[in-house]
DNA sequence: ACTTAACCGAGACGGTACGTCGTGTCTTGCC
DNA sequence: GGCAAGACACGACGTACCGTCTCGGTTAAGT
């Protein structure tokens, strides 16, 4: 029912034959033969991912071994179902990936931004900021990991910034025809610098010091033009 | 200056000891008895771990083994000298980091810092740019590793860039009272985004659009309020 | 009988459990769970252990990683079946001591001892000799090695020995009362002592000239006291 | 002056040039220019080589590098003077190798052997036996090794034993044409088997206990037959 | 006193094997 | 046919010694 993890772009998989629609299975709801997959092990599996990156190093750390052993589960049974570990630990991000990171509609660009990035910023902070480090990290040796970043945290929440933005510009706050992803990347970019680096604080006032030089920049150069 | 190695925070280190010129030695001009260290295995297992570094994959494929092996050296000598892999990929890196990356002084803050930016971005698409990366991901679960990041890359640019930034404040290009290292997080923090996150394109000509968006708004704001 | 490996006096050892026919077996006739022991690879890594201990040196030079390697077989799995390279060499051993050493009865006990003898100094002096070599030597800093030894190899010919000897007490070729175990080691002793020290030549004529000397002595004295 | 190790068999050494007699160094006893050998550390590597052979574990357990450590002597040192470990074991233990196995001379070859043999059980079973198993132990894989033993042990003893037991042939004790070394063989190997094997306890009384059977023997039987 | 030459300690060097851990695959019997 | 258990071949880990080497420093004998 619920596909749970990274299509891994072509890499084929048995799991995928439940994606229904395909052959003589399309309308009824035949499952196919044997035992079916186990509810239960997948999520301990996700759970003890989850709670190992938490717990000791980064992504490189964590062993699949010690993900099993965890959930009390065999091996064959995570590489059953997740070909590699970037895909496993992919999964489990995603799965805990949730809405707390919501943009607020407040009327003003300025606010709507900075209450979310205060929001992300005190998730970075927090034990699950050491997930996202582990699969920013693990990505930068695995393509298929930052992509599961983008595609499962990034993006849909890059999509809710689109809108806020487009709503200051309709209200007049930023410009026309501002380029949004330059605006975005303006804003967060100095988050995941400070983050990752770790070179300076990264407290949740932050946020407010980013926007007040991005945004009330634009602000400004918008009144002054028009 | 001469010190090649990560100090390792206080853990003393035999490698640690003066070989410099006798006599302007600070303690006394003795050297140390027995075999003196081979700097031509140095040298060799640095240019190897740069080599396998820019090759295969990042911080986590890389390989005492194979780094020994390509540089034709026994693993002890690597394991003498380098107490963890990350004390010696933060070594390789430093020894790589060179002086492409100084501030130009061209009497405008937004031309200096555009400049620099487009090597930074220059460096970080190139073959070099795995090393960083490398370093980067690596430090996620090693904080002497992304110190010495800190330590040997970003703080001695850093510095310059303060002083790019206070003469652009003499010259009254920026406000008196900016606080620099909020501005210089909003300039690099997107660079570093976009080369760790991989989710839009990085050319030097998003260097160019940094500072008309970061620097520009300082102007005008200043500009408005004097 | 089917028990193939050192017992390790006590140490609990997974392979003990038994893997006999169902139902006859002692406790219960459930196979453990698992993968079962690949009997071919445990074949193999004795069969390459005789191999090399007959070619190479001795016990010193014996390398697991060599044997591994002959056997094609992976390092663990050595590690995983035999604690150390004593228990392995011991099992390798007691694999190849095989019966033609066992007692003949020609109703002399000069004829029944002699004749034994011979075969075990053809032996020693045989490809199998240097593995008796590597045990004993390997036993003298490793008392599990020797107790292998006399478990596997000396008690269980001894064993027969005294009944050889006894049938020659009741036949009134050796007086009543006589101590066994002084008896063999003055037969046997003379043996071990120029295989293991090789300071004269041993050749099979030399079980004759031992028994002409200690058993026909013996008989002297019988006849002279009866 | 004192030729203190194994001659090798050919392979060169420098210390070969003390041996006096060769070239023009022939009458006068001129010295070789340059520092000459520490006699200090000669005797402090082979203390300690004894005393971690009494120590530790056999022949294969003992380090160079542990001996060079523990006699505050460059390892260095050791390798210029004793080409291998082999060398420098035989050489320790005939540094140890004692006065106190001489034959008495009592007047009776059962006495004498007996007392002689008593002493070597005596050995065998203090620390210094162990030093003599390393040495045997070793000697399985090391012909340079036995045969240091074999020359620096067992052939002296040896010849004072064949005077022995031909004072006994004098005295009508021993038959006249006796196998000297079969008689001595008998007698010495149950001692070196159980010593080696460690299958049956070995005291003083053993030695007796040989005697009374070996030598008895012959006593009888050159009685009966002259 | 100065030179020459060999020894000495210290310790770094290129290697080999160690015994352990994790990988991803496999083979069982049970469900 | 999924599942746990766990053995398998493999490869890298970090360590201990190997035997060799290169240093500065010592200790004489021969000038």
């Amino acid at each position: 029912m619920a596909q749970n993890h990274i299509p891994h772009a072509g890499a084929p998989n048995r799991s995928d034959r439940s994606n229904g629609a395909s052959g003589s299975n399309g309308t009824n709801g035949k499952r196919p033969p044997g035992r079916p997959r186990s509810e239960e092990s997948r999520q301990s599996i996700l759970r003890s991912t989850l709670k190992l990156l938490k717990q000791d190093g980064g992504f490189a750390e964590l062993s699949i071994e010690a993900v099993a052993a965890d959930a009390n589960v065999g091996k064959t049974t995570v590489y059953r179902w997740w070909p590699t570990k970037a895909a496993l630990v992919a999964d489990a991000f995603s799965a805990s990936a949730d809405d707390e990171l919501r943009f607020p509609n407040t009327g003003s660009v300025h606010t709507d931004m900075s209450l979310q990035m205060r929001r992300v910023i005190r998730i970075f902070r927090s034990k699950r900021g050491k997930v996202v480090a582990a699969l920013l990290a693990g990505g930068q040796s695995d393509p298929e990991l930052i992509e599961a970043f983008r595609d499962r945290f990034l993006w849909p929440r890059r999509k809710q910034a689109y809108q806020t933005l487009e709503r200051g510009i309709v209200r007049g706050e930023l410009p026309v025809g501002s380029d949004l992803d330059l605006i975005l990347d303006s804003l967060y970019g100095p988050i995941y610098m400070r983050f990752l680096i770790r070179h300076d604080k990264l407290d949740e006032s932050f946020a407010d010091e980013i926007c007040g030089l991005v945004l009330k920049g634009l602000k400004r150069r918008s009144h002054g033009r028009n």
